[in-house]
RNA sequence: GGGCGGAUACCGAAGUGGACAAACGGGACAGACUGUAAAUCUGUUGGGCUCAGCCCUACGGGGGUUCGAAUCCCUCUCCGCCCA
């Protein structure tokens, strides 16, 4: 098998549509501009709203989507929408955006940089490194005037109530549209353009709700560049039942460790379902074709396995959190999973429990008879009440140190591991690490 | 502006003076079985306690009637439908 992604003789569109990434393409003849070896090396651009610090797998999908375009061999924008996040795309939203303020929106957009990098060739070797943006940088100083004057004159009016996330919102009584938002479109179709005329950017890539946005650039350029643009999107990717992807019950799967940790974030991957599997690997990670067959092949012989969800969730922690990390969040899972956690030697079991969410307890309370489990329990996360406690307690469903206990259990010395640590689980996953201080 | 109907737990939805922390369905959580899967079966699903029992808070908000109110009355808010 071919491992030659990062030769720029391969054809971008192809990557894509094997990939299932590939929803819709705008502009003549998109594929001979941004398809095939013989044509130059281009420049794409793709926006990020730095709503929030913190990226989520769900945003991965567009970071992915520059990674594949450089290692075509053409040159990847990243373009923090520090401009365009003050307003707030109406794009996919039911209801009008809460406003951030400037310095929000400038935290976040450093704070995502470094995730950027993990996927991204911004070396200064290469020469079509990537390079990040800001469109505050150039939305910040342009006047009102101006932007009504030669850039609003440019768009009418009757078709942008026309476009769905617009007219959704008109024809909704409660939620409305503001004219802020209603304008949206004039700053990002500027975006495209002021790419297009600094950077000889001519391709914006994005999520297929990002599709109108993306034309009306392409018409701007047009009407005032006299140039030729070109859009790609992506499928809206969900699972099989629709539900969004990268939610698990604890919320969105973030990419930044301070957010997720590595083990959350390696449970993740690993608990993906047997027939979303597949396509994960397909979006997800940078395996090709023959590859991700194999893999698929060898999980359909033996789904027990789960071959297919173990490389997934192994190269999605190493991309995101490295190589040490990876390795980590497998030994914690192997010992936790299997619930041999008294096995573990101190170290170790430092590790895996650091990999948990943990709190601290009085030592002395050890003493004698012990602290009831149940009092213990309520001042974790794994129960919301003593009422919840007492009923996992009766239902055999916590466990202490991997062995399940009596529901009167109290907690002693002997449920110290290495003098230190005692931890609960509740159910097969949910674990918890309690010091004893 | 007028008329009618409605608001019940995470969601849908019963209940129309006491046996209601509230049927039923979905969801969620847990147990069994498994592969950290799916399906299936079982249990739990407001909070506290000295836990086969007791106590507190709860049926849109506020007030009232009554020994007793999710249920009756007044009022406010919001939603739906019809008429202007």
């Amino acid at each position: 098998m071919g491992h030659d992604t990062d030769s720029a003789d391969h054809d971008f569109l192809a990557e894509l549509r094997w990939r299932g990434l590939l929803h819709q393409t705008a502009g003549e003849e998109v594929a001979r501009h941004v398809g095939q070896a013989s044509t130059a090396p281009r420049i794409a651009y793709v926006g990020f709203d730095p709503t929030a610090e913190a990226l989520t797998i769900g945003n991965f999908i567009q970071i992915k989507l520059l990674a594949h375009w450089q290692r075509c061999g053409h040159r990847p924008i990243v373009l923090m929408g520090g401009g365009t996040g003050l307003i707030g795309d109406p794009s996919g939203k039911s209801a009008e955006r809460q406003l951030l303020d400037a310095e929000r929106v400038a935290a976040n957009v450093e704070a995502q940089r470094p995730t950027f990098a993990r996927v991204l060739d911004f070396s200064e070797s290469a020469s079509n490194r990537a390079v990040i943006l800001n469109n505050l940088d150039w939305l910040g100083p342009i006047g009102y005037l101006e932007m009504l004057r030669d850039v609003g004159k440019h768009f009418s009016v009757n078709q942008m109530i026309q476009r769905d996330s617009v007219a959704a919102r008109l024809n909704s009584r409660e939620q409305g549209i503001s004219y802020t938002e209603f304008s949206y479109v004039l700053l990002q179709a500027y975006d495209f353009l002021h790419l297009f005329r600094t950077r000889s950017c001519t391709v914006q890539l994005g999520g297929s709700d990002q599709y109108g946005n993306i034309v009306s650039g392409m018409d701007l350029i047009r009407r005032m560049a006299g140039g030729e643009a070109f859009g790609v999107t992506t499928p809206l990717v969900a699972n099989r039942d629709g539900t969004k992807i990268g939610k698990s019950e604890r919320g969105a799967i973030y990419l930044d460790a301070s957010r997720t940790s590595p083990f959350a974030f390696h449970q993740f991957w690993l608990n993906v379902a047997d027939d979303e599997v597949g396509r994960y690997l397909r979006f997800f990670t940078f395996l090709d074709e023959a590859e991700v067959l194999e893999l698929e092949a060898a999980h359909a012989a033996a789904p027990q396995e789960r071959a297919a969800q173990r490389r997934l969730a192994a190269l999605m922690t190493e991309l995101f959190h490295g190589v040490g990390e990876r390795a980590r969040a497998e030994l914690a899972a192997a010992a936790l999973f299997s619930g041999d956690v008294r096995s573990l030697d101190a170290r170790s079991l430092r590790e895996v429990a650091s990999e948990l969410p943990g709190s601290v307890e009085e030592r002395a309370a050890l003493a004698g008879e012990g602290v009831p489990l149940a009092d213990v329990l309520v001042r974790t996360a794994l129960v919301t009440s003593k009422r919840e406690a007492r009923e996992f307690l009766a239902a055999g469903a916590i466990s202490v140190n991997g062995e399940r206990i009596e529901p009167e259990h109290r907690l002693t010395a002997s449920d110290l591991l290495h003098g230190e640590t005692t931890l609960l689980r509740r159910g097969r996953k949910h674990w918890h690490a309690v010091a004893w201080r």
